[in-house]
DNA sequence: AGGCCTCACTAACCCACAAGTTTGC
DNA sequence: ATGCAAACTTGTGGGTTAGTGAGGC
C-alpha cells in the first residue's frame, strides 16, 4: 500500500478500501466498486496523507492534510504541541460509487486534491455514471432499518441530509485524544445517528454492512449503562476505581488485552459500557460462545471519559475484522489507552515496541486465555476440588498411590 | 496448478474416582 | 408410595494427540 494507486498503478492513491485491503485512486475506486452490488458495499475513506498506508480519519483544517489516526496522533496528540489546537473535520466512511465531485460536495476540501480528476482509466469506465440511486445504495441494503443505539430504529435514512451523514460527526469512541479536538455538527438528525454507524475498519462512523462480524456483534448499537450491562453480562458493576489504581484492569480485562495486542491495530468500537463502576471481573457471559467471539474478535478496552455525564465509560473495541491470527502487533493497546497512548498503532518507526514486549504480551494473553473458561461452569464445585488436588501423569488422573508426575498441591514429583 | 511440508492453532481425548442419577426390589 | 442398595453415569483438569488451515517451496 502506498502513494501509487493498486489497481491502476499510475495515479495518486487518495482512496482506503478496506474490504480489498487496498489504496486507489478516486477513479479506480469509482471503477473497482460499480463492478457489482457486494463491491458497492465496501466502505471506504480517504487514505491518510501522510504515512499513506492507513485510512484517514480526520482532516487537519490548518495543515490541510487527511491524517489517520495515528499519524494525527503524532502530530496532534501532545496537548502541549500548538498542533493539538489545529481544528479539525472527521472524515468517515463512505460506500457506494460516489464521483469525484460528489465527494467533494461532501468533504469540500477534496477538490484540493482532486486534481487527479477524472483519470484516463475512469474516462474508459461508460459505467461511471452515479445515480440517486447509486448514492442511496451507499447505505446498504437496510437502509430503512438502520440499528441505533437505544433501541431505536431509525427508518428512512434517506431522509437525513446525505451530506451531514456522510460527513457524520466525530463521536467516535476509541478514537482517544485525538477526537477531542474535533469539530462536531451540532442538532442535526445524523448527530443520533450517525455516531452508532461507525466503520470497524477505519475507526470511524461509517456504514459497514460488508462486515458480517459487525452484524452478529452490534454491541456498538447497546447503550450500556451501567443497568444495561448488568442485565447482559449478570455481573455487578463496582469498585472500578479501585481496581483502576489496584490494576485491577488487568483482571478486569481478562485476556482483552492480549486481543488488542493481536490485532491489526485498525476498527472501531464494538461496545461501549459506560459505567459509573466497571466491572470487577470479566463478565461471565451467560452466552459463553459470544462473549468468547467477542473476545476472539479482537477486541480491547478503551476507557474514556465523558464529560458530560461526569463518568467514565469502559468501551470494548474491535480493532480489525482482518486480523491475522498469529499477527501480533507490538501494541499493549489496553495499557496504552490507560497511559494515554494512541489507541491503535499501526506499523510505525514511532511504536518502538521491542520484541521482547511483545514476547511478554503474547505469553500474557495465552496465560489469560489458558484461565479463560467462558464456555465451562463447573456444575460440580466438590468434583472440581478433588481434580484440583488429584495427581496426574501427563494430565491424566492416576490411581492414589501411584507414581505421578504432578501434584497441584506440592507441584512436585513423585519420581 | 497440484503436491508436499512446516507451522500454528484448536478440539477431542485420556485418566481416576467421588458424587450424582437411575434402576430394581 | 416409600426406602434402600446396587449399578450406572457424570464431571473434573492438565497434558497429549489428531485434525485443520494457512503459507511457503
Amino acid at each position: 500500500m502506498g502513494y501509487i494507486c493498486d489497481f491502476c498503478g499510475e495515479q495518486r492513491s487518495m482512496v482506503y478500501c478496506r474490504s480489498d485491503a487496498a489504496c486507489l485512486c478516486l477513479s479506480c475506486d469509482r471503477n473497482v466498486h460499480s463492478a457489482n452490488a457486494l463491491s458497492k458495499r465496501h466502505s471506504r475513506t480517504l487514505l491518510c496523507e501522510r504515512c499513506n498506508s492507513q485510512p484517514a480519519l480526520v482532516r487537519c483544517s490548518e495543515e490541510k492534510v487527511s491524517l489517520c489516526q495515528n499519524c494525527d496522533w503524532i502530530g496532534h496528540g501532545t496537548s502541549t504541541s500548538s498542533a493539538s489546537t489545529h481544528k479539525k473535520q472527521t472524515i468517515n466512511c463512505y460506500s457506494g460509487c460516489p464521483s469525484a465531485s460528489e465527494l467533494s460536495s461532501i468533504w469540500s476540501f477534496v477538490l484540493d486534491i482532486q486534481s487527479v480528476g477524472e483519470s484516463a482509466c475512469e474516462q474508459e469506465m461508460g459505467l461511471m455514471s452515479i445515480t440517486d440511486n447509486g448514492i442511496k445504495n451507499s447505505w446498504g441494503p437496510n437502509e430503512d432499518t438502520v440499528s441505533v443505539s437505544d433501541g431505536v430504529e431509525t427508518s428512512n435514512i434517506r431522509d437525513v441530509d446525505k451530506s451531514s451523514a456522510w460527513v457524520g460527526t466525530s463521536s467516535m469512541p476509541g478514537l482517544g485524544p485525538a477526537s477531542q479536538n474535533l469539530e462536531r455538527p451540532t442538532g442535526s438528525a445524523t448527530n443520533a445517528v450517525a455516531p452508532k454507524l461507525y466503520c470497524p475498519g477505519t475507526k470511524g462512523p461509517a456504514f459497514c454492512e460488508d462486515d458480517d462480524f459487525y452484524e452478529d456483534f452490534n454491541m456498538d448499537e447497546m447503550d450500556l449503562s451501567i443497568e444495561n450491562y448488568e442485565e447482559l453480562f449478570g455481573v455487578t458493576l463496582n469498585h472500578s476505581e479501585e481496581l483502576l489504581e489496584n490494576g485491577g484492569i488487568d483482571s478486569l480485562f481478562g485476556t482483552m488485552e492480549m486481543s488488542a495486542a493481536e490485532s491489526n491495530c485498525q476498527g472501531a468500537v464494538a461496545a461501549e459500557v459506560s459505567s459509573v463502576g466497571l466491572v470487577n471481573a470479566m463478565p461471565a457471559c451467560s452466552n459463553a460462545a459470544s462473549a468468547d467471539s467477542m473476545l476472539s474478535a479482537k477486541t480491547e478496552p478503551i476507557l474514556c471519559f465523558n464529560a458530560k455525564q461526569g463518568r467514565s465509560s469502559l468501551s470494548f473495541s474491535n480493532l480489525t475484522g482482518e486480523s491475522n491470527g498469529g499477527d501480533y502487533q507490538e501494541c499493549d493497546a489496553s495499557s496504552m489507552h490507560l497511559m494515554g497512548e494512541p489507541p491503535w498503532c499501526p506499523p510505525c518507526p514511532e511504536a518502538s515496541y521491542t520484541s521482547a514486549n511483545r514476547n511478554n504480551a503474547v505469553m500474557r494473553y495465552k496465560e489469560k486465555k489458558k484461565n479463560r473458561k467462558f464456555d465451562k461452569r463447573v456444575r460440580y464445585a466438590s468434583r472440581k476440588a478433588r481434580a484440583d488436588v488429584r495427581r496426574r501423569v501427563k494430565g491424566r488422573f492416576v490411581k492414589a498411590g501411584d507414581a505421578y508426575d504432578y501434584d497441584p498441591l506440592n507441584q512436585t514429583r513423585s519420581y
